[in-house]
DNA sequence: GGAATGATGCAT
DNA sequence: TGCATCATTCCT
């Protein structure tokens, strides 16, 4: 892995300097808290970009009867057990996909879904996949659409996210105010505040339990 | 082989 | 509140 992105500067957000490792190589609730903020940079093959500032999240433990991994590894949900900083991205509902990141030590079915994000650069390009949204901060507002405005698909499961590449993590130094409370959608587990947000993000999308969960 | 179900989103 | 839509998982 390279030490450096080669988007290493912005004006307004000023340094951003990839996402450390070892900061991922925690217990997901910890990871998820430190993955608020950070940005997410999304590469196209003809050299546009795009920024996100991660503004809602929410952690999945191996202990966990709602995560993909309670059950050990299977097929498609082997990459939560891969080292950390590796995407986990799946199909949702035979439509939608999703983006997590792993975390955890390698070896250990943990992650941290990506719920929501900011735009912060390359609107333009994130509007021509999702032309019918009207305000911008909805715009990779909830995880299906955030893989969608982004075009993550399925080819970028195992993904290294802490690598230049077509997707990667990089920090900026945010420090805000954080919310916690019950995941989104979840049946099992339904209870446990380990969906976090950042206080006041207008991408923030809004809570709604599952009418399964007990 | 078959059936149940879901870390959703959108229209109603 | 209902439903589209299908891969994954578990059961028989």
């Amino acid at each position: 892995m390279r030490e450096h992105t080669e988007v290493a500067v912005d004006r307004e957000h000023g340094a951003l300097r990839p996402f450390p490792r070892d900061r991922l190589a925690v217990a997901p609730v910890r990871a998820a808290e430190a993955l608020l903020g950070a940005v997410l940079v999304r590469r196209f093959t003809d050299g546009a970009e795009v920024w996100a500032r991660i503004v809602e999240v929410e952690a999945y433990a191996p202990d966990d009867p709602a995560s993909h991994s309670y059950r050990g590894p299977t097929p498609r949900c082997q990459t939560m057990f891969g080292p950390p900083g590796v995407a986990y991205v799946y199909r949702s509902y035979g439509i939608h996909r999703c983006l997590n990141v792993s975390v955890g030590a390698e070896g250990e079915g943990a992650a941290v879904l990506v719920r929501a994000a900011a735009v912060l650069r390359g609107t333009a390009e994130v509007r021509r996949r999702r032309p019918h949204v009207r305000d911008d901060a909805a715009l990779l507002r909830g995880p299906g659409n955030l893989t969608e405005g982004l075009d993550i698909g399925l080819t970028l499961d195992g993904h290294d996210l802490l690598a230049d590449g077509a997707l990667s993590l990089v920090v900026d130094g945010f420090a805000g105010e954080v919310e916690r409370g019950p995941r989104v959608g979840v049946s099992q587990a339904a209870d446990r505040p380990w969906r976090l947000v950042v206080s006041g993000a207008a991408a923030v999308s809004r809570y709604r339990r599952s009418p399964r969960a007990s």
